[in-house]
DNA sequence: GCGACAG
DNA sequence: ATCTTGTCGC
């Protein structure tokens, strides 16, 4: 039993841009924001790659399992897709998760957290790709983003590595800046589903590998580019 | 009406 | 997201 049997439509293919945010605000209700995740064993992370001019419009994306505490890198997944719309601020996950989903279907053994590169709650409906896809997957997942989508950082944030401030929008608290590593620019980490902020933000202190990106979604990245470029010039 | 705007 | 080599700095 993992997942869910069967996602609505709905869901994952709005017929447009105003049905999309309106699927948003509905299953931003589904959110969990608090931990329900059991023992981690296999730590997931998620990228998606695109060829900013390909006519046929596809995403690639990979899905990485990575051992606890290790972090090694013990599968990896991957998927071709065309993209249901373009890339529209605030829709992402629309873009992404169908691609992510026929990846994640891939892999042998399912990680027990996942690490998406995007927003959890940290959205405008609070429902970025990190919860959106966590509520389609019903997986624990957290989001790590490389710039804001919404809100500020308050107080600003330190310059030492290992830094953090909350990430703060129209008053409330939608997760936190974390400085990863000196001069390097920060990490925006929120709740994506079945996870706290706290939890969620020691998973990626956890999960560092020396980069400014966590391990998991650093090697998502590196699958997926790789995929694309391998898929790139291919059957004729 | 004018900016802002994950990947 | 992607196009791209060297270069400045710790």
């Amino acid at each position: 039993m993992t997942g869910r049997p069967a996602v609505p439509a709905e869901w994952l293919d709005p017929s447009d841009p105003a049905a999309a945010r309106r699927v948003q605000a509905a299953l931003a209700e589904r959110v969990v924001r608090e931990d329900a995740l059991g023992e981690v064993r296999l730590l997931g992370g998620v990228d998606v790659s695109n060829n900013r001019f390909d006519p046929e419009g596809r995403v690639f994306a990979a899905v990485v399992a990575l051992s606890v505490p290790d972090l090694r890198v013990a599968e990896t997944a991957g998927a071709a897709a065309r993209a249901a719309m373009p890339y529209i601020p605030g829709l992402l996950g629309f873009r992404e998760i169908p691609a992510l989903l026929a990846a994640w279907g891939k892999l042998g053994a399912k990680p027990d957290l996942l690490l998406v590169d995007g927003h959890g709650v940290a959205h405008p409906r609070g429902l970025g790709i990190a919860a959106h896809l966590g509520v389609v997957l019903d997986v624990p997942s957290v989001g790590v983003a490389k710039s804001v989508l919404v809100g500020a950082e308050d107080p600003p944030l330190a310059d030492e590595a290992g830094a953090e401030t909350p990430l703060v929008w129209r008053g409330e608290r939608i997760g936190t800046a974390l400085r990863t590593r000196r001069r390097a620019n920060p990490l925006y980490v929120s709740v994506g589903h079945r996870v706290s902020l706290e939890t969620a933000v020691a998973w990626v202190r956890r999960a560092a590998g020396g980069y400014r990106l966590p391990e998991p979604t650093r090697q998502a990245h590196l699958a997926a580019n790789a995929l694309r470029v391998a898929e790139a010039g291919a059957p004729r």
